[in-house]
DNA sequence: GTCTATATCGCGATAGAC
DNA sequence: GTCTATCGCGATATAGAC
């Protein structure tokens, strides 16, 4: 691709990256601030003169690092969504126990709440519109993996294995523990009064055994 | 009407009502317009000449009817709100037994969502950040007083009538069933295979009773 | 009550010097 | 890799005719 005309020049540049080559350093560090700053204001309220303000340049220069704003935020939703998947089909493939990996699905969940707050508050905040935006479909098919493979897999398990009750609507209680899940964005606290382990084994209780006395 | 000359002058004018006296047909027609827009773009991606054209008028005529593209949220949501507290307070001060109180709270909730979907999703994607704006403040009274004096009281009730174990820690109750509620926006539509009332029923049944077989 | 016309501002993005 | 400088656009809001 591009000019090597000869042999040469091949080797003349880490440069020219925009297309997607991580710097792991400054690169992600920019990223790191912007996704606090989305998270903050709001993606649309925020400007890209905010956030170079915050990683101490100029607007201008931004765009050395990404073609764009939204492509900034692209970049930001896709690393993390691809971690959390990683970390969901790990559990999903090594708990044995019905009540223990729905369990260890919670606690996936919430240490993504818990230690990526601002990716999980965008997503809270904005998915419902941005998954609507061409640019941003690629999330969907994160999230749609998320859902069918991960939590209705294994909630289908939990069935079969005897856990949950057959009588219950599982795309009700799929999306019912979704929103008690992702709801945590609110208030979770890494070094709150619980531990992440607590908090999952307190959801556990109260999604699978009920709040009677 | 408009003109006749003798008696005259006195009877001149509905207008002038930018204050808060309400027309109830022009201006609720355009808050109800502005909501659903609000609700599908979110608030920062809708322009006030978003808000004409679904009126079928000019973004300038909008501020015969309204101070500000502010206010016109102010409104909405307040008057939402208002009428969500008084339904709630009805239900916590009629209904005896403990497990039906917390029913019908779902269900008023639920409603709510299903009834006022525009105004539920603008307040589930957006409330979290309005809450730090000054010129929304007044909208924090009213939540604050939906989770203390109806949810909290609610679920401390439940607790003494031996609904409810009273082990758990009642904030964190609230705030995930809370999550699980408001998360309903994202799929809740009235004319679908359940019924309102079902579906509180089967809210009760999973925070209750759980999911266990 | 709506339209015409416009003031004023801040936005995302770009080009080129350094 | 950052800055200087700026383009072109669309934002909220206003004034006054009709």
């Amino acid at each position: 691709m591009s000019d090597s005309p000869v042999h040469s020049r091949s080797a003349a540049k880490p440069r020219g990256r925009r297309a997607g080559v991580q710097d792991s350093t400054r690169r992600a560090e920019i990223l790191a601030t912007a996704s606090q700053v989305f998270a903050d204001r709001g993606y649309a309220n925020t400007s890209v003169r905010d956030i170079g303000a915050e990683c101490g340049i100029l607007s201008g220069s931004l765009y050395h690092h990404f073609l764009s704003k939204d492509a900034m935020l692209l970049e930001i939703l896709e690393r993390s969504m691809d971690g959390l998947l990683v970390k969901y089909l790990n559990v999903k493939v090594s708990t044995d126990d019905s009540r223990a990996r729905l369990r260890n699905l919670f606690e996936v969940a919430l240490s993504f709440v818990a230690y990526e707050p601002n990716v999980a508050r965008i997503l809270q905040n904005e998915f419902n519109q941005l998954k609507h935006i061409d640019t941003f479909r690629p999330l969907l098919n994160r999230y749609n993996e998320i859902r069918k493979v991960v939590w209705r897999d294994v909630l289908d398990q939990s069935v079969e294995e005897g856990l949950i009750r057959s009588d219950f609507d599982l795309d009700m209680a799929y999306r019912i523990i979704m929103g008690a899940v992702l709801s945590a964005v609110h208030w979770l606290n890494p070094d709150g009064e619980y531990s992440i382990g607590q908090i999952a084994d307190q959801y556990t209780i109260i999604i699978i055994d009920g709040l009677h006395s």
